[in-house]
RNA sequence: GCCCGGGUGGUGAAAUUGGUAGACACAAGAGACUUAAAAUCUCUCGCCGCAAGGCAUACCGGUUCGAUUCCGGUCCCGGGCACCA
């Protein structure tokens, strides 16, 4: 047997993969198809980070287990490849940024060959490739053409340092997604893709899909679809109306005060209305801070003004403020304020005094004693009393005789009696204290529901909570009839949420703890005139028919998501294939959705894509704002494809999401010089069955691309709406001191490096030993040693290969790691796959002999995470194709082992453990058990109350 | 603040319809082989204890014969969103 030497066995597979297009696929009706995707890499000068390997090698394990599960398998890659970096660094060194992104793709694609993944090498795309940019730039056109891309004159988020404007998604806490400069607001005329008009389809298209919860939660949240009314409050001596937005029309009776925003105020300013110096001088400001973006929550800050709005639900009359917490750009740039039910309302009264309303009730039925609907219900005014001790940290629990029930003193009030004089009498006849220092209020009025056993009936109750502080201890006895019924208990105050009993001890718990005093969620109205005692969600359906049925409101769906801008002043992007035509624009003569709503703007003829940009030794971005194509004039003057007379072409490129948004759809057909792919390949390819990337691209280039190809499938030119079946993450890999790669840090790994010391197979391994592939994750070069051992390993049981058949155990062993080795991969638990296939080669290792049919499968069961070692093994033993063999068959009788380890508990710990036959009875397990030495001297002559067996684990002797 | 994750040995981590906590590896220690070193192999390895046994999965309580797992509460760490009305 030869040394097992990684590199000489990794090339020569390698070069065989290539010479002979193993991985290179043709559409094949015949064959079930499996599309597995990554995020293709940004070629950087910096080259492979140790980052790409792992959702690469990842997507590659099981690319490689679809092709033995017998399916037609596209792995494709390619690079994504315009953007900033390469731009800086072409503008640095004085290159060609193409002739730059040639160099670094060259480089990754030497680094990608030496990991032996199994792409399509056939199909790789570039997105700077005039070939491909070519589609991309005719997509941009069929956005045009349907008026989904227009021009617009708006503040833009502008990073001085990299002179770029950046869409709303690339500005982090007020700074650079990027470069972390802080953003400047400069107004620009931008061209913007109106994805909000997807906005629906994408949120319900998520529903169709498999993502995992965090990409589809984020997605669901930047969407931020809001459900609410539109309503017109009437301003006194005023035929205006002023309109908010609210998501809770059922809170309406609890208005007392119309919060409007800054620029809101001003504009009524614009239209005459005359102000106070004061409010002058608070708009001035409030509006020069607004211009600063910081995300900081700031102290709330407001003034009164001389308006007063009437709440149309009550005919009151409501102050309204100029507040700096209202956003101009939000809604209507006015709220109601209801500072009962709204945390920012409610800070904001607190701050300046204005009146606090209760109008919603929290709601709760006690889940053990819930209502009976064949009982009558009566509806009562209760108190609850929170009773504490009068210098200890204890409060009195009653606990009751008949019921399985601990709570707090409670009670109901009388007919005309003072809830306080309520709790007062409560407490004396329940606990007999009869010295009260104070009596306060808990949270708010609230509604509890319960079916009361020893009345037989429902009980609705007015449910009011107190906090009693006792003087002293001073009592007196118990009647014989309360003592019958409870008895009377101090417990520590930090065991209140231990209590039983009531529905409403969370809230209670949590209100005596955290006074905030206002309630944000559903419940029941009340003070709401004919809505009272209706559940929020009634309340709001009743609520917005009132309003449209009195004219002053209606139903209203917000959204979260605004607009994509799609300019970027930039060189290295593809450029907006668009001219202005002066003349065109005069005629009025549109051809098209767009250009009506962009007048003469004019959209280059598709025949003449790519439209290229001009080669220039000077394309530095400019301080003003404007593209460094503009300068460009040879460039820019050109003739109208609609006229023939003068026009300019647009000089803004577009924003590095655009090549990424339908790369997927290209891979279909790669080379297609007709259409961006052919109708049969995308029929036969899409969707994409699963697709693993950067949880940073949830977000963004998740929500671009399914916009892009839901905008397509409208068209008809793509098969599905929705182009990912299936989204996964991977988790970061951190540098050896636990923090995040960077080369300021110097603890950068170096993959190259790696693999020359411990060969491809060993690191493609470790990657996937690491640990569980969805979290953060240390290098540790250490572990790669141990996984070289591993290997080494499986190399050295050639030695032990013989005729003789294979022992019942290895048989067993080989037949479990089949399962879980096949169970793990699907799941990408591949850390645990790994361990068991180590686990499987040490069982081997203390074989005698091990049978030539045993060692085969370990090898295909590894060839997914090791392919060259595999590959090399495989031809060793007279095999051709270790790729498209069938994946080993598990087989449920072969697993089955002849004994197992019986573990006896007594009382739930495990005292002793017993092998016995895998067959045996209950009966004779129990037999057994009592029969341990162990067992009869914990029973010390007693009989076990009962004993429990579970099949196949253990027996537990309950004594 | 809200929404997701997560908290288990010296380290990375295993363990799901609730059933032997620490699989698999790393590091460490002891030994074998060797002139020596490396490599390899064997053994030990959660904590306390000579042992019997006790204590251990962030913390407190509950349900259960039995809880890392389920329920209630508290604390801490990571990520995302953040005056969105």
């Amino acid at each position: 047997m030869n040394k097992y030497d990684p590199n000489k066995i990794e090339a020569k597979w390698q070069k065989h993969w290539e010479k002979n297009k193993t991985f290179c696929v043709k559409e094949d009706s015949k064959k079930k198809k499996f599309y597995s995707l990554i995020e293709f890499p940004y070629p950087s000068g910096e080259g492979l980070h140790v980052g790409h390997p792992r959702p690469f090698t990842a997507m590659d394990v099981i690319s490689r287990k679809r092709r033995m599960d017998g399916f037609n398998v596209l792995y494709p890659i390619g690079f994504d490849a315009f953007g900033l970096p390469t731009e800086n660094h072409a503008i640095k060194t004085k290159q060609q940024p193409a002739v730059v992104t040639k160099k670094n793709i060259a480089n990754f694609t030497r680094q990608l060959k030496l990991l032996g993944y199994s792409f399509d090498w056939d199909r790789v795309v570039d997105t700077t490739d005039p070939k491909y940019f070519k589609w991309t730039q005719w997509l941009f056109l069929q956005f045009y053409k349907h008026g989904l891309a227009y021009k617009k004159n708006q503040p833009i988020n502008w990073c001085p340092k990299d002179k770029i404007g950046l869409a709303n998604e690339e500005v982090v806490n007020g700074c650079c997604e990027r470069c972390g400069t802080a953003v400047e607001q400069r107004n620009k005329e931008q061209w913007m893709l109106a994805i909000t008009k997807y906005a629906e389809k994408l949120l319900q298209g998520l529903k169709e899909v498999d993502y995992i919860t965090p990409a589809r939660v984020s997605q669901e949240n930047w969407i931020g679809k809001s459900e609410g009314a539109l309503v017109n409050f009437a301003l006194e001596n005023s035929d205006e109306k002023l309109q908010v937005f609210t998501t809770r029309p059922d809170t309406l009776f609890g208005a007392t005060f119309m919060a409007v925003s800054a620029e809101l105020a001003k504009s009524w300013l614009d239209k005459g209305w005359k102000v106070s110096k004061e409010i002058e001088k608070y708009l001035e400001k409030t509006l020069s801070e607004q211009k600063v973006l910081d995300r900081v929550e700031k102290e709330k800050t407001g003034i009164a003004t001389d308006k007063f709005a009437i709440n149309p639900v009550n005919g009151k009359k409501i102050p309204v403020w100029i507040t700096n917490y209202v956003l101009g750009g939000v809604g209507t740039g006015a709220i109601m304020a209801v500072p009962a039910h709204d945390e920012r309302d409610f800070e904001f009264a607190k701050k300046f005094g204005l009146p606090i309303t209760q109008v919603v009730a929290p709601y709760f039925y006690d889940s053990n004693n819930p209502p009976r609907s064949d009982k009558k219900t009566v509806k009562r005014i209760n108190i609850q009393a929170v009773v504490k001790h009068w210098s200890e940290d204890k409060v009195i629990q009653i606990q009751w005789k008949e019921q399985p029930w601990k709570t707090f003193v409670i009670g109901g009030a009388e007919a005309g009696e003072k809830l306080e004089d309520a709790v007062k009498r409560e407490v004396l006849e329940e606990t007999g204290y009869k010295n009260i220092k104070s009596i306060k209020r808990v949270g708010m009025e609230l509604r509890s529901e319960w079916f009361a056993a020893h009345k037989d009936e429902n009980r609705y109750a007015n449910m009011n909570v107190f906090e009693v502080e006792l003087a002293d201890g001073e009592k007196d006895e118990l009647s014989a009839e309360e003592s019958e019924k409870h008895v009377v208990a101090w417990v520590p105050y930090k065991d209140i949420p231990s209590f039983a009993g009531v529905g409403e001890l969370a809230y209670i718990w949590k209100e005596l703890n955290n006074k905030s005093g206002c309630f944000c969620e559903d419940g029941v109205a009340i003070n709401s005139g004919e809505f009272s005692e209706l559940k929020t969600a009634e309340t709001k359906e009743k609520m917005i028919a009132w309003l449209e049925e009195k004219k002053i409101g209606k139903r209203q769906v917000n959204y979260k998501l605004r607009d994509w801008v799609f300019s970027r002043q930039r060189y290295w992007g593809e450029p907006i294939p668009l001219v202005y035509c002066e003349a065109c624009a005069k005629n009025k003569r549109f051809e098209s959705k767009g250009e009506e709503m962009n007048p003469g703007w004019i959209p280059v003829e598709e025949k003449s894509l790519p439209l290229e940009l001009p080669k220039v030794d000077k394309y530095e971005p400019t301080d003003t704002g404007e593209s460094p194509l503009a300068p460009m004039t040879d460039w820019v003057n050109t003739k109208c494809p609609r006229c023939g007379g003068k026009a300019r072409r647009e000089t803004d490129t577009m924003p590095n999401w655009a090549g990424s948004s339908w790369y997927f759809l290209r891979y279909t057909d790669p080379h297609n010089d007709k259409a961006f792919a052919g109708k049969d390949a995308l029929k036969y390819w899409m969707s994409v069955d699963w697709y693993n990337g950067g949880m940073e691209h949830t977000v963004l280039h998740l929500l671009y691309s399914r916009f892009w190809n839901e905008f397509l499938f409208d068209l008809g030119l793509v098969p599905t709406s929705e182009p990912y079946k299936k989204r996964t993450s991977h988790g970061m890999i951190l540098g050896p001191d636990g923090e995040k790669m960077s080369k300021s840090r110097g603890n950068v790994i170096n993959p190259d490096e790696m693999i020359e010391k411990f060969g491809t197979d060993s690191f493609r391994t470790y990657i996937m030993f690491m640990g569980p592939f969805d979290q953060a994750v240390m290098w540790d070069t250490n572990g790669l040693v141990g996984v070289r051992r591993f290997l080494e390993r499986v190399w050295f049981l050639q030695e032990k290969i013989s005729d003789s058949p294979a022992s019942a155990n290895a048989i067993s062993v080989l037949h479990r790691t089949i399962k879980k080795v096949g169970e793990d991969i699907d799941t990408m638990r591949y850390n645990t796959a790994v361990a068991a296939l180590m686990q499987l080669t040490n069982d081997l290792m203390k074989e005698e002999t091990i049978d030539k049919n045993t060692y085969k499968i370990l090898i295909q069961l590894l060839s997914p995470f090791a392919p060259h070692l595999s590959e090399e093994l495989w031809a060793e033993y007279g095999e051709k194709d270790l790729t498209f063999s069938a994946w080993p068959k598990f087989d449920p009788a072969l697993a089955k082992s002849a004994t197992f380890t019986l573990a006896v508990q007594i009382n739930g710990k495990v005292r002793d453990t017993i092998e016995v036959d895998s067959e045996i009875s209950e009966a004779d397990v129990k037999e057994l058990v009592l029969k341990s030495e162990k067992v009869q001297k914990w029973l010390e002559g007693k009989e076990p109350k009962k004993i429990i067996y579970i099949k196949g684990k253990l027996a537990s002797v309950v004594i």
